[in-house]
Order: structure tokens, then sequence, then C-alpha cells
DNA sequence: TTAATTTTCGACCCCTCATTCGAAACGTAA
DNA sequence: TTACGTTTCGAATGAGGGGTCGAAAATTAA
């Protein structure tokens, strides 16, 4: 019989591996970090990480399917059909920004982890991948509804999306990250590149 | 006593080796990418592939070595200060441009790799780096010359060379990479982010 | 053809991990 | 205090993979 504190108390100490977890996978790479590692850096024996995480790759599955998870219900309310693409678009990139801004190593975990890893990883379509798929889906529907009426620039929205991706990406996670990306800055950087069509 | 064309054969096989090397690193990453398959992947013994270099690592560095030194040359000639530092930068991108369609594979890997490299093997300061940062400072020299002719938007540098950066990267390599980006829509994306300063 | 040089590679060494075991420590409820 | 479930971890296991060795096969030189 598990108590309802028992049960808090397991889920705090899964949250304390996955952050070790996490932070050794940034210094080290996926690849590179050892359980002995991420043990010690969460303050456990090794052994203990396998009588919650199953496996090194289960940790690695959770933690992305925790974060995608986290980035789909924050985004998910801002992207109400009102009938403003083009300001729905904004507003979810806004609340990206503001998640990226808040916990760096994590977001940049979420965003670039998954290329690195082999193709072994996905064959569970795994949750993450799901709410990532319906994200871009999201974007880039919003992106075509928009240009159908006029707020974007006519372009295929594919490549639209891989730019504006690509751009979102520089502006936060290239260079040394000294000086974190403020909201305002990455308004004005998306609002002069995707131009003031439909709003000027 | 090694003669002119043995050299020349022993150079086209490591040319191979790399070759395979790039395609292993590419489908398993350069951590999951076993020598055994590399030598497979290149039609050698794993053996010889130490006859040619003396270290997985070796192979890694040695392919960015004469990658960037390609994109440096390739560039080289192009920036030459003609006093019009936009024409300059465009011309640069729109020849990496070209060399990565040429190339994805080795390109995205030139781009990417060091990133998930692990610090170590920035010791001895690699050849490679030295191109990169050769690259990086013209390019961030054009942008800062270029705003104080009103050429570029007003603002600090380093932030618009990330959101470049991020932009470049977003259209050759984000997405599937079905379609590959042509020259000319590259150059419409970054005219239509640089905007129109000083051309119009 | 024979000797020297250059290439090639199968088999082996060895060390680094991920993962497992079994036993201890802890908590709790009676 | 005892019994039973839960949590912890040191030590052992085993596989995988980088790197080495020594001998054979090619190639070149004489």
């Amino acid at each position: 019989m598990i108590s309802e504190r028992q049960a808090k108390e397991r889920e705090f100490r899964k949250e304390q591996i996955l952050e070790g977890a996490l932070t050794v996978f940034k210094s080290k790479g996926v690849e590179g970090a050892t359980m002995d590692e991420i043990a010690k850096e969460a303050g456990f024996g090794k052994a203990t990480l396998y009588y919650y995480f199953s496996s090194k790759e289960e940790i690695f599955i959770e933690l992305l399917d925790r974060g995608w998870k986290m980035i789909w219900e924050s985004i998910e309310p801002a992207i109400e059909d009102h009938g403003h693409p083009k300001e729905s678009f904004i507003n979810a990139l806004n609340i990206i920004g503001g998640l990226v801004t808040e916990n760096q190593v994590l977001f940049e975990f979420l965003f670039t982890a998954p290329q690195q890893m082999p193709g072994t990883l996905l064959e569970g379509k795994p949750a993450w991948k799901g709410y990532q798929t319906r994200m871009y889906g999201v974007f880039q529907g919003l992106l075509e509804e928009g240009m159908g009426k006029g707020e974007f620039p006519q372009m295929q929205s594919d490549i639209m999306m891989r730019a504006i991706g690509g751009l979102f990406h520089g502006l936060f996670f290239l260079g040394h990250g000294k000086k974190p990306m403020s909201r305002e800055t990455m308004e004005e950087f998306i609002t002069i590149f995707i131009g003031n069509y439909g709003t000027s």
C-alpha cells in the first residue's frame, strides 16, 4: 500500500533524478553521460536509479515526455481559433520564449536532443513525439490560415516554418547565450521577419 | 620512399575512410558510430583504419578541418573589402548556400557536430576552430560595418548574427530536407529579413 | 626471382559502462 | 518489539567497442 505522501515523495525523487540527468546530459552529452555520474549528481546510489527507472533510455524519454507535455499544455490555450492567426502565432511563440528563458537548459535539451539520438528510440512512438508533431501542425496551420488572410508573406508554409523555427532557435540557443533573449527582442525579430502584413 | 602516385593513392584511401565515417556519423551519431562500422562502410578492415588515422577522434577532427578549410577558402575571395558590406555579406551567404546544397550531409555535420562533442576535443585548438572563428568574425564585421552605413537594421550585431545564423540553419537543415533550398529562395529570405536598408 | 617496403586484417586485449543481485537500512503499523 | 513492505546501494556481471599485435598479402625495387 502506498500512501499519498509516499507517492509524492516518490515523484519528488524521480524529479531529482531527472534533474540530475539533465545536468549531466548537458555537460557530457547524452551518450557521454554515465549512470554513475547521474546518480552522484542526483545524490543517490547508481542502483537506486534503477529502482525508479528501468533504464538510462527511460530517463531520457521521460525527460522529453514531460518537457514536451509542458510545452503543449502551455501553448494550447493560446491557440484557440479566434480568427486572428498571426496574433495566435506570435502569442504562442511568446509563450514558448517565456518558458525557454525560464529554463534554458531544459529547453535546449528538448529542442536538440532528439536529433542526436539514434533511431532506435523512436520505435514505440513516444509521447513527446506526439506533442511535438501536434505543435508543429498547429503552427503550420496558423501560418497557412494567416497567409490566406494576407497576414503573412505568401510563401510555401513549410519553408516559412523552417525559417521561423531556425530564427527562433538562433535567437535563443546560438552563441554563448550570455544574454538571455527578452520577450520584447524576440517579438521584434519575429515581427521584422514576418513583416507587417495585415497589421499595418 | 613513397612515390607521387603512392601518395595520391594514400590520400584517396584516406578520403574513402572519411567518407565512410561521415555516412556512419550521420546515421548513428558520432558517439554511436563504431570503428568496425566505419571500416565496413569504407570497405576496409578495422585495423586498416588505424594505419591511416591514429584514432576515431582524429577521423572526426580531420573531417572538420578539411570541411571548414573548404568553407573558408570558398568565401575568402568574396569578402574582399570593396565598400559594400551588405553585398559582400549576401555573396558570402550565397556561396555557403551553394556548398551546402551540393553536399548536405557534410555541411550539416560541419555545422552541428561540434556542439555534441565533449569539450575534450577542443583541447589543442584544432584547425577547424580557427577557420570557424575567422568566418564568424568576418560576418560580424560586415554586419557592423553595414550597420554603420545604414545598410542593415540597427541592432546589436551579435544578436543579429544569431538570428541570421539560425535562419540560415533553419532553411537548409530543418525539416526533412526533401526540397533542397534554392539559391534564389535563400536570397529572398535573407533579403526579407535584412530588409531593404540602403538598397532601395 | 628475391629482398625490402607498404598495406591489410583477424584475433586479441582491456577498460568502460549499463544493468542486475543480494543484502542491508529504514519506515510503519500492530 | 516484531513483521512486512519500501528504499538504498556496494559489488559483481557481461557486452560492447576502441585500440594493438603479429603475421600474411601486395606492391615495388634490385
